[in-house]
RNA sequence: GUCCCCAUCGUCUAGCCAGGUCCAGGACACCAGCCUUUCACGCUGGCGACAGGGGUUCGAAUCCCCUUGGGGACGCCA
């Protein structure tokens, strides 16, 4: 009988969902999902001093978003704090663990010494060798404490396990200095707290990044100390940035946050097949998966070992985040399905006050196929309302682009344009082939290139510089539309004075 | 300073474990052409990498060593 898989997404409540632990979240819930297991969702908010429960909703809100579903949790690691604190009883009570007395202040300085020196800044085990009579003065004086772990020196080799992305990772015991378990006021602290929840929830597979490298040997320490068996390690790599640092909110702001991959009108889906890709393929020239597809895909093994580059570059205008993570999400933009993409495209809608009940209603067929006829050059839902916007309101923007390059450049359109328009009112058949032919018919009187009108008459009912075939643009914005339009024509030369 | 990890196009990567079919494949980006009234769609083509040095071998991107480079950890944070 196998072991059941369990695996867990531990954050921390300090900050947002970024999209390093996004990425980390959904390689333990393929895995999970692949392998029939489940995942638990555990907020490790020990440190009271910067956990918040904004950040908790926000983490929650983010995973939910992208689709990234637990079986169990959110459990709190500070509900289990009376766990930590047997463990750490019973690694001192079977003397695998000591108090220590040192003070903060000693210890800053001998790290700075030690630094100063250039010498090795591990904890000199000062109170590890205490007589039990000296403990027992120092307790009876008030002396505060904290528990550190007594790593074995008894012993020679490595603390080592076999890493399912890294291959086998060691380390000498003589490396690992005895660190702290539990605070002086009594909390403890993550390396204890991590490993005891991971017992108790049975874990079986850990799955987190290569920064965690170094708990991973201590951590492996306090499993043979508490008498558990080792789950299996994956450590994935980091996503850095272009100047490979590590990407985070302090130096690159919200660009790393979920939530705004979400307000710029990602597809929750999108983001997490771009995330999945950083750091591991599957072998073969697939990009582009679908959930069950990716579930099968995924292995730990396919997972790289160097880290990848987050290829961000502020301030771009041409693209807000990594041109890939843009074009995946376009992607799916272009090719999911319209009753898919539908009820997003009207949370947009409606976030920027152009939603019209209607299109739910009578205008639902024609609202289907402004989606269709739009989608082909957008990149996130967002398009629908800044270059889509003209599909759904007659306020929309006019890019300078086109004002200059298609009207301006055209002083006579001021009047053709308008003229243009009355023949448009005057079709029986507001079709895009007859209203290729009134184009056509028009530039010849006049005797310029078709272009002419045609791109005047884009800029003037678009707003836009390109965009899906003009007649066909003509023949579903409506015959009325385009007859107000076009009549209105002046404003756009008088906004230019 | 100590310990650990890593190293293929600008970026994400395939190939490496089981050396030859790799003068290194794909994707994104970029460039050119085509298509088009227009276009950040599409199509075709182009540019572009095995960090360096030794070794093993008939043969190395693949195995070994060194160097260099990069990253991580070294908290009474998680």
């Amino acid at each position: 009988m196998s072991q059941e898989v369990r695996l867990r997404f531990p954050p921390s409540p300090t900050g947002y969902l970024h999209i390093g632990g996004a990425r980390t979240a959904i390689l333990n819930w393929l895995y999970a999902k692949k392998h029939d297991g489940k995942l638990i969702l555990r907020i490790e908010d020990t440190d009271a001093e910067r956990s918040t429960e904004e950040s908790i909703k926000g983490i929650i809100d983010g995973l939910t978003w992208l689709g990234i579903d637990w079986d169990e949790g959110p459990y709190f690691q500070t509900q289990f704090s009376e766990d930590h604190k047997k463990a750490a009883q019973q690694l001192l009570d079977s003397d695998q663990a000591y108090r220590c007395f040192c003070t903060k202040e000693e210890l800053e300085a001998k790290r700075e010494a030690a630094l100063a020196e250039k010498r090795d800044v591990k904890y000199d085990g000062t109170c590890r060798h205490l007589s039990p009579d000296e403990v027992q003065a120092k307790e009876e004086a008030g002396l505060a404490a904290v528990i550190r772990f007594k790593v074995p020196r008894d012993r020679s080799g490595m603390v080592s396990y076999d890493d399912k992305v890294l291959g086998t990772i060691g380390r000498s015991y003589d490396d690992i200095e005895d660190f702290v378990i539990v605070r002086s006021n009594g909390k403890p602290l993550y390396l204890l707290c991590n490993v005891v929840d991971d017992i108790r929830d049975r874990i079986s597979h850990i799955i987190r990044g290569q920064d965690h490298l170094s708990n991973t040997n201590r951590q492996l320490l306090i499993y043979e100390a508490l008498g558990a068996p080792i789950p299996t390690f994956a450590h994935m790599p980091l996503t850095l940035d272009l100047q490979k640092k590590k990407i985070s909110k302090r130096s690159h702001g919200e660009i790393v946050s979920v939530q705004y991959y979400r307000e710029q009108g990602f597809l929750p889906w999108g983001l997490v097949n771009f995330l999945v890709l950083l750091g591991w393929s599957p072998g073969d020239d697939r990009e582009i998966f679908s959930k069950e597809e990716l579930i099968e895909a995924f292995s730990l093994e396919r997972i790289n070992k160097a880290n990848s580059i987050f290829n961000y570059r502020k301030g771009d205008p041409k693209f807000f985040t990594d041109p890939k993570a843009i074009n995946i999400n376009a992607h799916y933009l272009r090719t999911m399905a319209i009753s898919e993409i539908a009820p997003l495209v009207k949370g947009q809608l409606l976030a920027a006050e152009i939603w019209d009940e209607a299109y739910e209603g009578e205008k639902r067929e024609w609202f289907n196929q402004t989606l269709e006829m739009s989608r082909e050059r957008f990149h996130t839902l967002k398009d629908f309302t800044t270059h889509g916007r003209a599909w759904f309101s007659d306020d929309f923007q006019m890019d300078p682009k086109a004002l200059k390059k298609n009207l301006l450049k055209h002083p006579q359109l001021e009047e053709w344009l308008p003229e243009l328009g009355r023949r448009f009112a005057a079709l029986d058949d507001f079709s895009a082939a007859s209203c290729e032919q009134l184009c056509r018919d028009f530039a010849a009187e006049k005797d310029v290139k078709p272009g002419i009108p045609i791109n005047g008459s884009r800029a003037v009912l678009t707003g836009q510089i390109k965009g899906p075939s003009m007649f066909e643009v003509f023949a579903h914005l409506g015959q009325e539309t385009v007859v107000r339009r076009l009549a209105e024509t002046n404003k756009w030369f008088q906004g230019d004075e």
